[in-house]
DNA sequence: ATCACAAGTTCCATTAGTTGAAACTTAGTT
DNA sequence: AACTAAGTTTCAACTAATGGAACTTGTGAT
């Protein structure tokens, strides 16, 4: 359990992930006012922080964001612990193939963490998703990777959900979202049936290890206004020919399967 | 100065940045090898960082690497504290103008941060993408950015160079980097003579706030086999409209200006 | 200018968490 | 089975974190 229990290191980490979490710059006092510390505590960490470049200040305006040495530290977790790496070269033939966007992402927490992309016509852009996470129960990618976890991670990853309904066909209980997890699990693929953003459809499969565990998923995402979720189908071998490819790669690079989370 | 004696979390990003800098999975008794602190403090840190997952163990194997939180938070840091969403629009078509790729880099701590980049149509095949770091003293975008540092802080930067000889352009001596630099203020742009990789070269300009401070810098790289130095230099123009428009776009959306950093 | 209030910063006695040598357990080898 | 190295746990000594309160600085109103 990722408690944030864990001591001092443990809370100063409360308070990085706070920060993070408003996605601009913020005021010590905003903090504050949302903080379980005590004003005096979070002052320190919050120097603490900025001291070691995990946040940066700015002093003419006061205040604090998410600071540059964790795009450093990021980069070697891209590079060693994602399957970024060892998927690159698969992906690009695939987007160049089949001529839609593709995108590679990854389990952590019960939530989707996008890892790579390559966009269809635009050049590739990084980070502009790279990092980026989504909810698990309305991606394709989230929901093949949830679909492939043991019963007792999966309970937890379920537990987690929002369930927030973002379009008409958004899964609003576990039940609905259960039944189409057991349909992925007999297909070995699943779709975003408009389930995030309306008019945005994908099709995704799990890259599953020998012993069927998900270490991540790709997607092909389209538009209702240029194909439709049979359209997408017909592409399910190509897409599983580059799964599988990279399966086997990961597994010869020895690529570590995820730890169990609770 | 950034020295991790901030109590207990400075220690444990200490430990966080040593299994990030193996740039592979690391056994515990290799760090235990490495590391100033005693084997059950170590372990400790290791365990608690796990925990929270900054650092992902593979039980399999026994390693330990950055984990994928980082990239979650690293996100949120190039968001919002880095020049890259603001830029976007701009070296996009600075790359379209060009045909070469585009690089977007950031300083921090005397080193180069890449923050986003842009592949020409026919990419160069480079080991570059966000979040990777480079040395200041033979890179492009690294002279422009410490030729507008105050003299304190550049001071403090060029004490922290490496001059490791990567070609037989490379500046090895801090004097030859200060005479470069000069003309570089004097300039407002400067080159990369294959100083870094044989072959490659690259022209870069300083984004530069009303007070001539350097938010970051962009490049236009490119190799010795498609053109020369004097055919980047007849890009100037371009690039500087480019650079002055993101420097524009920065005041306005109010971009934090780099806090001093000794 | 002067005051009032909020935001940001420092102090320091108390308390809680960190420390690390040593003992222990497990995994791998001869 | 005996040995060795890697990994894990323990616990008393100790050091660093804690947070209420006092203080300073910044902002805006009168």
């Amino acid at each position: 359990m990722a408690a944030s229990g864990d001591g001092t290191v443990g809370k100063a980490l409360e308070v990085l992930d706070q920060v993070a979490s408003y996605g601009r710059p913020v005021r010590f006092s905003e903090l504050q006012g949302a903080s379980r510390f005590p004003k005096a505590t979070l002052y320190r960490f919050v120097q603490t922080l900025t001291n070691q470049g995990m946040l940066a200040f700015d002093p003419d305006r006061g205040t604090y964001a998410p600071g540059m040495r964790l795009v450093r530290l990021a980069h070697a977790s891209w590079q060693t612990a994602s399957l970024a790496p060892i998927a690159a070269g698969h992906i690009d033939r695939l987007s160049a193939d089949v001529g839609e966007t593709v995108h590679l992402a990854q389990l952590d927490h019960a939530q989707v963490i996008y890892v790579d992309k390559r966009n269809a016509a635009d050049p590739v852009r990084m980070y502009s998703q790279s990092g980026k996470v989504g909810p698990a129960y309305c991606t394709g990618v989230g929901k093949v990777m949830i679909a492939y976890l043991p019963e007792a991670d999966l309970a937890d990853a379920l537990g987690q959900q929002s369930f927030h309904r973002f379009t008409d066909t958004t899964h609003t209980t576990v039940e609905s979202l259960r039944a189409e997890l057991t349909d992925i699990r007999a297909n070995g693929y699943g779709f975003d049936r408009e389930e995030h953003e309306p008019g945005i459809i994908c099709i995704a499969l799990p890259i599953l290890t020998e012993t069927n565990r998900a270490l991540g998923a790709i997607s092909v995402t389209s538009t209702t206004t240029r194909t439709n979720l049979a359209g997408l189908e017909s592409l399910v071998q190509r897409i599983r020919t580059t799964a599988e490819a990279i399966a086997k790669d990961a597994s010869s690079w020895h690529f570590p399967i995820p730890a169990r989370s609770s």
